[in-house]
DNA sequence: ATATAATATAGGATGTGTCCTATATTATGG
DNA sequence: CCATAATATAGGACACATCCTATATTATAT
C-alpha cells in the first residue's frame, strides 16, 4: 500500500534507520497511518530489493548495527509516480458503525454508554491534534501548508464524529424505558 | 474482525445463503463495511465450524445447492457478547492523507487536481447517502433509529471531508506559480 | 534497588482480506 | 443475436499486517 511510499517520502528528507523511520512516522503521520515495527522493517528491505533504496551499515558494539537507508534516484521517481497516480479505492471498515447498526439488540443504557465512550475518545483525539496544531507556526511553504492540512483533516473528522454521536445520543431519549426494539 | 458478527446480525433477521448475505450487506452496511464474496463464504463456514450457525442444504439442479444458514442460540449469545464488549482499537490508514502529506513534491496544479477529485468523490457519496436517507420513514423503533444513524454518520464525514478539502484548496492560492516547496 | 524504556534489527506464525478461477443455467439488455 | 448479469459456492495463491519472540546494553524513572 502507501507504507512503501511513506518510507520513501521520509527518506527524501534524510537517510534513516528502520528505527528512526518508525519514530518519525509516529510523530508526524501517526494520526492517519499506524505502522507496525515489523512491517516497517519488512517493507524497507523490500525497497532495498527493488533497488529504490541503498543501505550503509554503521557498526555498533552494544546494539545491532545501524542500517542507514538512503533513497536512490529510482526511489524518488517511484515516489513522484505514486503521488501523481490515480487514487486507489480505499476499503471502508468501521467496527463502531457495525455495532451501531446492530445496537438495537442492546439496552438503551448500553447504547448510551457506547456513544459516550465514542465521544470521549474523539474529544481526546481532537484535543491532542488541536494542541499539536497550535504549536505550528504560519506555514511558509507549500509542504508545511499541506502537512498542517492533514492535522486539520483529523480535527475536522473528529469534530464531525463528536457532533454526530451527540445528536444520536439526544435522539435516544425517545426509546428510554422501551423494550420494543 | 466484525464481519463474523455482521453475518450473525443479519442471520438473526432471517436464515440466508452466503449469496443472500453478500447482497444484504452491500445494500445496508455497504457504505461502512465492504465485504469480499470469498471472505463471506470463508467466514460463514468458520461460523458453522464454531457451532454458531447451522446449514440446511436445499437441492438445486441447474445451480450449486443453496446452503441456507440459520443462527443458533450460541450464535445469538456470541453476537450480544460482542455488542457489549469493549471497542477494539481501529488501525487508521488514509492513503489520501499520505499523499497530501508528501504533496509538496507536486506542482500546485497537481495538488489542486487531487483535491478537486477528492471533493467530487465525497460529493457523490454524500448525494448517494442523502438520497437513501430521504427514502427512510420516521424511525418507529430503536433499531431503525440506529440504522439511519449509520447513514447520517457517512453523510457527516463526507461533508466534513468536502469542507476540509475546499478550505485547503482555497489556501493553495498563496503558492500559485511558486516553486519553493 | 529494581523495573522499564530506549536503542536496533529480524524471523516465525497467524489472521484477514483480495484476486482469480472454476462451474452451470437462465434472464435481461443492447 | 450475442454478451453479460444474476444465481450459487468454493478453492488456491498471494498481499499486507499484527503479534510474539529473540538479542544486548544503557539510561531513566519509581
Amino acid at each position: 500500500m502507501s507504507l512503501k511510499f511513506a518510507l520513501l517520502g521520509f527518506l527524501v528528507e534524510q537517510p534513516m534507520t528502520g528505527y528512526d523511520l518508525r519514530k518519525a512516522m509516529e510523530a508526524s503521520v501517526g494520526h492517519f497511518w499506524t505502522a507496525d515495527q515489523a512491517q516497517i522493517y519488512r517493507t524497507l528491505s523490500g525497497l532495498v530489493d527493488e533497488g529504490l533504496v541503498t543501505v550503509d551499515v554503521v557498526e555498533q558494539e552494544t546494539r545491532p548495527n545501524r542500517r542507514v537507508h538512503r533513497i536512490c534516484p529510482a526511489g524518488e521517481d517511484a515516489l513522484d509516480a505514486w503521488l501523481a497516480s490515480p487514487l486507489e479505492p480505499v476499503p471502508v471498515r468501521e467496527p463502531f458503525l457495525m455495532r451501531t447498526f446492530f445496537g438495537g439488540r442492546l439496552k438503551v443504557e448500553a447504547i448510551e454508554h457506547l456513544l459516550t465512550a465514542r465521544i470521549d475518545e474523539a474529544t481526546q483525539l481532537v484535543s491532542l491534534l488541536s494542541a499539536i496544531r497550535q504549536q505550528q507556526s504560519t506555514p511558509t511553504s507549500l509542504s508545511m501548508h499541506l502537512r498542517i492540512a492533514t492535522l486539520d483533516n483529523g480535527i475536522a473528522h473528529g469534530q464531525a464524529e463528536i457532533d454526530w454521536a451527540k445528536t444520536v445520543l439526544n435522539g435516544l431519549g425517545a426509546w428510554h424505558g422501551t423494550d420494543l426494539t
